[in-house]
DNA sequence: ATAATAGTGTCTATCAGACATTATCTG
DNA sequence: CAGATAATGTCTGATAGACACTATTAT
């Protein structure tokens, strides 16, 4: 349709793109970091995947998985092929969450985050990687305006605290999270803001789509669904009320198995 | 506190940065596209501002304001720079809605974009602006299914049709909208898709923010404020429904105003 | 005066929150 | 058998949807 139209300089859609010099502008660098979240074997919490940098800026700190986006990938992609080579993780939910551009904050060059929540049913073990890389799964509290990060295994212990504050957008005002470090050790970068951010979006998105099942089999017990709802949500339900919130999203297979919590058979379901 | 930590090279974080080199990866070029809406003065309709390209690719189509992220600015500042000289429009409400990041998505070369939804409550006259540059407000309809951007003014008349689609991510299904042309005229690259996911994120966030009042004066009356809703939401209220609903986020000023719509004077509200 | 619209009252169905009770299983 | 927990019943208060009515005012 546009293909014999001439511009300005009577050049053809053809021309133009040919003698196009992408140098113009200064680029910056785009890397995907990723929240990584599953429950314990005995969904007695949540854990979060962290890697230890191995060069600077934030040398021998944790940090949120994530990469550079090759130049033949979507977002999406590299964070999936990031989510792979890093950490082994497949059959993941994978959603983006926010887009990061501080011009400062990364200390090196002009990089900008495309941040994702990645939601798996299992803990998988973590390999050390390659190059000196350090990955390890860490107990995840985020409640009563904090989060907790720690692994005793390693003696690690993140910790900070979240306050809320009003900000303006126009003339209207909204309220958000502002952390503060309360321990010695620190995430790197920005990455508390995209652990908050990614709750945020969770939390709110928990009301209206079937998130949480990504993080149980595809056969699941309805108490042990329960208990992920409440992780996620970070407060208790009660019984009859769940049950008859996701009645008609859930399907009985006629069939018990075996609750992850609890000690008695239990009907089994699979997600409509 | 990692100043004298020392990397596998034997460089400090400060001799690190000094001869960091940042053309190891290939980078993108990143913009911001803006969905910029305001009412009509009459409160009859929504209007959505577009820009006719004056260059390839995509020569004489409209596509959303926008342009390329400067070095020193985030995303955010550069949303708000552009509206600025692109359309004189200042004291918007402004967020981001996604990322997009097709490799092929600007036939020139890889460009990011990172889209922002911006909610205006005047609709400023604009200007031919510099450059060959046009720009103007077109009638926006969004509902039944369908995407209706039209100008009689200037004959211009762009729709897309709305289907529902399912989608998996892990192993959850999901449904989006997939959008298909239905005119001969069509937006610039995937502009369509931007103006879906904002309007995806405005209605949603129409249930738990103040964002309509954004598109209504500091001062305004309860009728007008309906109407906004309205106008955003796609459908019509129950006036004695919705003052119960907004009773705790508005403050009479025991003042009367004219209402845009309607012909008798009622009370003005601001928001708390 | 009257038509239009600002503003309020109220009925109902639905739903979330909160316990209570029964049924069933495992040790 | 006994304690635990799976599964269901039901009461209450809050809220969204729907409609009806009264009060006020611009022409």
């Amino acid at each position: 349709m546009t293909q014999t139209l001439k511009d300005k300089n009577g050049l053809t859609e053809e021309e133009f793109l040919a003698q196009y010099d992408p140098g113009d502008y200064p680029r910056p660098s785009v890397t995907v970091d990723m929240l990584l979240l599953g429950p314990k074997k005995d969904l007695s919490g949540l854990r979060i995947l962290l890697i230890k940098r191995g060069g600077h800026p934030f040398l021998n700190c944790w940090a949120l998985p994530g990469g550079f986006v090759h130049p033949d990938e979507t977002c999406y992609e590299a964070a999936k092929r990031e989510l792979r080579e890093e950490t082994g993780v497949k059959d993941v939910y994978l959603e983006q969450v926010y887009t990061f551009s501080k011009p400062d904050r990364d200390p090196r060059t002009r990089v900008m985050s495309v941040a994702y929540m990645a939601l798996t049913n299992k803990i998988v073990p973590v390999r050390g990687g390659d190059d000196a890389l350090e990955a390890a799964w860490f107990d995840f509290e985020y409640d009563d305006g904090m989060i907790h990060i720690f692994n005793e295994d390693i003696g690690v212990d993140i910790q900070y605290e979240l306050t809320t504050k009003r900000f303006k957008n126009g003339h209207i005002k909204y309220p958000n999270l502002v952390p503060t470090l309360k321990t010695k050790t620190m995430l790197a970068f920005d990455h508390v803001e995209i652990i908050i951010e990614a709750m945020k979006k969770i939390r709110k998105e928990i009301e209206y789509t079937d998130l949480p099942f990504s993080m149980a089999d595809v056969k699941f017990t309805l108490p042990d669904l329960q208990v992920i709802y409440e992780l996620l949500l970070g407060h208790k339900l009660y019984k009859a009320n769940f049950r008859i919130m996701i009645a008609d999203r859930v399907e009985p297979l006629g069939e018990k198995g075996k609750s992850i919590i609890g000690r008695r058979m239990s009907e089994l379901y699979i997600l409509k």
